[in-house]
DNA sequence: ATATAGTTTAACCACTTGGTTAACAAAGGT
DNA sequence: ACCTTTGTTAACCAAGTGGTTAAACTATAT
């Protein structure tokens, strides 16, 4: 419905199909919606990206491509396993309030089709854990946290700081929250769960 | 393609619906898809089930139960939050690893549609945080825990449990696991998580 | 046996879907 | 000016979509 003007038509369709796609998933999505949105006739959808699976690839890739950057801080940077958490926890759930519709979609369209996730990791920027896993072990051995799988932890940190942008529907019904109190909540998580991890993995 | 016989025939199609809407969603499923699968006539769905949102409402309701009653457990017992967080997690994990699809099927279907859950709020058996955040409460004030605000401990332990299911491609391409090492993976987070959301509240 | 009600099917229908086409307009180079 | 390339559109198309129908089959009661 709301078109935004002023750009090439190119990018006008990238913008109208991320806009449909990341909310109504692949299946869910209709080609005249996107054009309508776009604000120019179908066949040009068709002109640009040739068919509807190549225009959603397109937007998957550019938004896994947001989201890479995000998990590789935390992974690839030299800080300390505390730091790291501290970080990625703020940095990610900021991130994710001004882009809620990311996490669900990249999830939900890896579990449509298993095999995306193929092509994704060939990609140089694929998120690596080598460092991580270095890192946890440093801190082990030094006694600064408690042992732990590293793959338990990234996970852990993944799962603490990912299900609450896809689980949103859920927990508001359940904790009883309308949006003001959700996003307050979800605020409240960028340093309540760094403490909480932190919490169960350092030395005491 | 697969049949399963010997069952009558309303059955016999909401087990297929089962299969197919909880695989590939509300919008990726056809019924004449689930009309294969149960081995009958298309015009049987209708007959019985009269809508494709009906037949679907049906399969989720379904689906909602099996869940519901897995978090309810955790919620209105008299057990020590200790133990409410071991048993949960055992049991949890144990029976997701049975019914893998029904955590990314009702999320899924959730964000497909927020109104959704209005309807499933008013039955009864929804879940209920009032026990649960007397309980942490209580604890606290005994000072067995730290302090802690409950409904994000309770959406900490949801998603330490839940995401595994929900992020499983993701989380296997990252981690470099198969299908093997994954199941695995996940079987020892029976204890593993437990452990750590426990470290993370228990006073020291 | 025969009527009655419930069950099942093949054929059909209107509409939507992704995708194509042919004609046309705009721009750019010569 | 003229031609070639690129961008854009309305109209169209075949395949698929959820849903309906009328006829046939099955069982059960009378």
């Amino acid at each position: 419905m709301t078109k935004t003007k002023d750009k090439n038509t190119e990018e006008q369709i990238l913008n109208a199909a991320k806009n449909i796609f990341q909310t109504k998933g692949m299946d869910g999505s209709r080609m005249q919606e996107i054009a309508d949105k776009a604000g120019i006739n179908k066949a040009m959808l068709h002109y640009y990206y040739r068919s509807k699976q190549l225009l959603f690839e397109a937007v998957f890739k550019n938004a896994f491509s947001l989201l890479a950057p995000q998990l590789n801080t935390i992974l690839n940077d030299d800080s300390s396993i505390e730091d790291k958490i501290k970080n990625f926890t703020v940095d990610y759930t900021s991130f994710m309030m001004k882009h809620p519709y990311l996490p669900k979609f990249i999830i939900q369209e890896l579990n449509r089709n298993e095999d995306f996730i193929k092509k994704l990791k060939e990609n140089a920027g694929f998120p690596n854990l080598k460092k991580f896993k270095e890192k946890v072990a440093e801190e082990i051995k030094l006694g600064t946290i408690k042992p732990i799988d590293a793959d338990q932890l990234f996970v852990n940190i993944l799962a603490l700081n990912i299900f609450p942008f896809l689980g949103k529907p859920l927990i508001k019904a359940i904790t009883n929250k309308d949006e003001n109190n959700y996003k307050t909540f979800v605020n409240q998580r960028k340093t309540a769960v760094a403490d909480f991890i932190i919490n169960a993995i350092k030395t005491s």
